[in-house]
DNA sequence: TTAGTGATATCC
DNA sequence: GATATCACTAAA
């Protein structure tokens, strides 16, 4: 069954868990279609949350984070890797959810280059799209979660926050 | 361990 | 206009 509105529209902290163990697929131009089971998350939540690329303000990159439930928010990371990012929550609330890994794609970067996302997909939405969305398929998987990773700038409080979600095989 | 890479924000 | 920063990966 395919992911609605209604699936992204809650917290970010009950999203990213959510999202482990469903599957991400995307069809291709040439009409090949990709599914990759999720295996890892992280979750961004709002200005307060100095990880969250929005705890700088609202400026041109970050207002796709101030949008709707389901938009799909891609940005460049180092200059070379893609990053892609679902939207959660209320409209105005700057939150996300950051899709790190799939089955045989561990890295959030591995991923957009297996799926071929790049910034073309950035202010799309996963509800509607016809070239990438996410179902799921009725399994469920137990979850552990972490500290999330690469975000020491963020300060102690934050990096230690347990915002990483992993499905536990 | 380090090079590679470029958009963004912040400082002149 | 210039520079510093960055939610990473692959090669060594």
């Amino acid at each position: 069954m395919r992911l609605g509105e209604d699936f992204f529209h809650r917290d970010c902290l009950e999203v990213a868990p959510d999202l482990v163990g469903k599957i991400i697929v995307r069809i291709l131009d040439t009409g090949e279609e990709i599914r990759l089971r999720i295996t890892e998350t992280e979750a961004y939540r709002g200005t307060e949350d100095k990880a969250c690329h929005a705890s700088k303000g609202r400026t041109p990159r970050t207002e796709i984070l101030y949008r709707e439930s389901g938009v799909i928010y891609v940005y460049l990371c180092y200059g070379i890797h893609w990053l892609i990012n679902v939207i959660t929550g209320e409209k105005e609330q700057p939150q996300g959810v950051l899709i790190r890994a799939c089955e045989g794609f561990e890295g959030p970067a591995r991923l957009t280059k297996k799926l071929q996302v790049d910034k073309s997909f950035n202010n799309e939405s996963f509800v509607g799209n016809r070239r990438i969305y996410i179902c799921d398929d009725g399994e469920k998987f137990k979850i552990k979660t972490d500290k999330r990773v690469g975000i020491d700038y963020a300060g102690e409080e934050w990096a230690a926050k347990p915002w990483r979600f992993i499905l536990d095989k």
